[in-house]
DNA sequence: AATTATACGGAGGGCCCCTCCGTTTTCAAG
DNA sequence: CTTGAAAACGGAGGGGCCCTCCGTATAATT
């Protein structure tokens, strides 16, 4: 019992992996500027694609998004590892988040999905969110045990902040005053309360 | 020259003023939620007008979100008043924060409606949101002449931050995470940063 | 009562969401 | 090489919302 064989599983067919390479690539041109009012029909449009197939493939927004962008999640997951090793703490936590904004910068599309997954997250808990807030949750976590930021921020809380601030920088070119203002956030992180 | 009588102007017609009233009591019931997805058909059916009415008073969303928080934007501006008089730089500054955050926990079409202001902020300036970035400007700038927080952040930016964290919270009880948040920031601030 | 400037309302064209189902394509067994 | 069924495809269709336009209704004025 358990692991059992389900039958010789058939090849999966060839337009189903080529539709849904499509897709993704579409997908990632038509979120490239992040704009809110992305459709999926042009999505589906651009794939040359129905939009049947385009729903078939990803049900919902959010799975779509998180298919786009898991890579881009990962490496940010990833990145959080090696600040942790390599880097003082709060330097770290720093750093993250500038490598945060740079991606964000560059795939406008992210933000468009962080924000949809926290949106639903409550329940569903979407897209690879789960990942980035146990990224800096170790980051969070280790700045907390040097004693050097304060202890009563999460790191969903941080991630709130940061995502929150990215979203209403639409200027073209907001990625400076951003990092000012997450550089303030960290700065009030590492206050020292007791003057 | 001048003030020309300008031919005597009829008296505004009464359906005029009543369908007025009625559409600003209709969407602030339907924004009342502050779902980003609040459609204007939706407050003119809850006003019991047409659609077309709707438009030809207020011609775009942020008119009818302008128009019905007015009232709240301008008790914003004066409560930034009375507390540069009564309180210390930081904690006035602090004080109207909590404030901004409470008076959108209760109206939660505030929040959406000053997102939007942000959005098309940079040419349009829509929304009274120039009357909250002035009241918050003279807190700001206060504080920095009092030597109690660093001088490159602008009220736009402090705005920027204050309405990005609220629009991550949805969470049935967001106020005390987005305030916590909010105090960090505000702690960044303030910090010295010559240790 | 007649006149006329003002307002009203909603039909209509566009775009989008998402589902459902008849048709087509692919795989693999014979 | 057939052939049959599982697996995919695509797009029509029902439902919404956005916003404009214009024929009709009505309040203020004469």
């Amino acid at each position: 019992m358990g692991a059992a064989p389900k039958k010789a599983t058939r090849k999966p067919r060839a337009d189903f992996v080529r539709n849904r390479e499509r897709l993704l690539t579409a997908a990632a041109e038509v979120f490239r500027s992040g704009s809110r009012d992305a459709s999926l029909e042009a999505v589906a449009r651009r794939a040359e694609v129905g939009i049947g197939t385009l729903y078939r493939h990803f049900p919902t927004r959010e799975a779509l998004f998180e298919a786009v962008y898991r890579r881009e999640v990962e490496q940010l997951a990833e990145l959080a590892e090696t600040l942790a090793e390599s880097e003082p703490p709060v330097a770290a936590l720093r750093q993250w988040l500038h490598a945060d904004i740079r991606m964000i910068a560059t795939k406008r599309g992210m933000l468009t999905a962080l924000a949809l997954a926290i949106d639903n997250s409550c329940d569903l808990y979407a897209f690879s969110f789960h990942h980035l807030t146990r990224a800096v949750g170790v980051l969070l976590a280790r700045a907390v045990a040097a004693g050097e930021i304060r202890d009563d921020i999460t790191a969903e809380d941080l991630l709130h902040a940061l995502i929150g601030m990215c979203l209403m920088g639409q200027e073209p070119d907001w990625v400076p005053g951003v990092t000012r203002l997450v550089d303030v956030f960290v700065d009030g992180l590492a206050a020292k309360r007791d003057r």
